[in-house]
RNA sequence: CGGGAUAUGGCGCAGCUUGGUAGCGCGCUUGGAUGGGGUCCAAGAGGUCGCAGGUUCAAAUCCUGUUAUCCCGACCA
């Protein structure tokens, strides 16, 4: 990609609206734009980090076996009626009519979509276990939306719904799908802890958040000093320097951004679908259901929440919207962007999604708004060409280093190798 | 939903107390100089001062209402 061809308007000030510095940077390097409260487009470079975190989603989520689907945002009402959720779900959920006067909402979560869909189909043991997810957009009517992507009032979630015919099968998917999300936070470069939590209007006999660990979170985790026990502070109210109820360590805080939760449903919605199978000895039982959600729009928040300095965000190899950007200064010179070109094109042939700073701007210019944007490595091709070298610089550790351009390659895939 | 604040060009802000018809920095356009960390000079373009009503000869400025956005709290798979 060409930036001058790119839709990224940055931002030398950050606009008055954002607090915290994930939603500034955000809001600066041309990532996000704010529509209203709580809603935001997602401009290329935003889009491209959102992407790179779905594909290690899908990829965790098939490895487990459990396959995607696209179930709508636009519910009807009858649906949310039957699991009684119309009613009690309040504010939040988000509510219209159509042109009949009939009720409607936008989706701030599936149970009642996927246990309709599966309804017909899972009328057998034989059929069980099954396990499905999507990543889709969805609604909730904040109260009060704030901090950027943080607490959104539209946002992009990754869904999983299991299905099984008893309390151990459900033990054993929702046990895969907590290794699958150790995987997925690990992947994304994320600082996290999973803690126990509390199952709130879910209903369920078991559940657990992922948390990243950053200063602006909402949710404030209880943990040992051990790593024996870790809590949402929801779910066990301990003070600090108290003895952990597990283990020998003593209670600490820290504040969390919750990115994934995890649940054991049972039967509850089941039951209330009528979602029965038969049994190898021809019974009628109610499905055990499991569900797992992720906030995808909600990690990239927290990534930059986390990996950033005064100059910009820092983004994780596995996120980063582009693996390299080159920048070619004092482009007066003609030779100096054909190089960069050369290279620019060497590179993308070897397999780097690359960023080529080919604008008509000043070197100081061109590095701000490069460490801003927060791609892992830059290739500063300058006067130094002259003797066949150009710079490779890390944004990851700050580190510089001049080689020849035969040479690139070769360097350059050990310093990505070894980026975080 | 309670409490607090803000709303003036793309972004950041001043002007409001003490009404006289809008200004600064950045950004943008053009020209020139510069050319390895947001360069300098010059000339330009761009604003229904959130919206509606009121007071007044005259409203960004005063009054009333309203909407939007942000913060604190409550709420929150």
């Amino acid at each position: 990609m060409k930036q001058s061809r790119l839709f990224a308007p940055t931002l030398k000030e950050a606009p008055s609206d954002a607090v915290i510095v994930s939603h500034q940077l955000l809001l600066r390097a041309g990532f996000i734009k704010q529509v209203a409260a709580g809603i935001y487009t997602y401009l290329p470079l935003g889009k491209k980090v959102i992407d790179n975190i779905e594909t290690i989603v899908r990829a965790e989520h098939t490895a487990i076996d459990c396959s995607e689907l696209l179930m709508p945002a636009l519910q009807p009402k009858e649906l949310w009626d039957q699991s009684g959720r119309w009613d009690v779900y309040g504010g939040e959920l988000m509510r219209l009519k159509d042109r009949h006067q009939r009720d409607f909402a936008l989706g701030p979560t599936h149970e009642e979509v996927i246990t309709t869909v599966v309804k017909d189909y899972l009328n057998s043991y034989k059929k069980l276990p099954l396990s499905v997810y999507q990543i889709q957009t969805k609604f909730r009517d904040e109260a009060r939306p704030r901090f950027g992507l943080m607490r959104g009032r539209e946002f992009i979630m990754k869904d999983a719904y299991s299905f099984h015919e008893d309390a151990a099968s459900l033990d054993v998917e929702y046990d895969k799908f907590v290794q699958a999300y150790h995987n997925i936070f690990t992947r994304c470069g994320l600082d996290f802890r999973m803690v126990e939590a509390d199952n709130g209007q879910m209903g369920g006999s078991g559940s657990a958040e992922f948390m990243a660990l950053a200063e602006v979170g909402e949710d404030t985790i209880v943990y040992s000093t051990d790593g024996d026990f870790a809590s949402n502070i929801e779910v066990h109210d301990l003070a600090v320097g108290e003895p952990a109820p597990v283990g020998n360590g003593t209670i600490q805080h820290a504040k969390g951004i919750e990115l994934g939760h995890v649940f054991k449903l049972g039967t509850k919605y089941s039951e209330s679908f009528g979602v029965t199978f038969l049994d190898v000895d021809q019974k009628k039982q109610a499905l055990m259901m499991g569900c797992y959600g992720i906030g995808i729009s909600r990690i990239m928040m927290a990534i930059v929440e986390q990996k950033n300095d005064e100059f910009g965000i820092i983004w994780p190899k596995n996120l980063a919207p582009f693996d390299v950007h080159v920048v070619p200064i004092c482009t007066k010179t003609p030779e100096i962007i054909d190089h960069a070109l050369d290279i620019y094109a060497s590179l993308q042939q070897a397999g780097y999604d690359v960023l080529l700073d080919d604008r008509p701007e000043r070197a100081g210019v061109k590095f701000k708004d490069s460490d801003l944007m927060g791609i892992p490595l830059r290739i500063v091709v300058g006067k130094s060409i002259a003797d066949g070298s150009v710079q490779i610089a890390n944004r990851q550790t700050g580190e510089k280093l001049e080689v020849k351009v035969e040479d690139l390659k070769e360097a350059l895939s050990e310093i990505y190798a070894n980026l975080k």
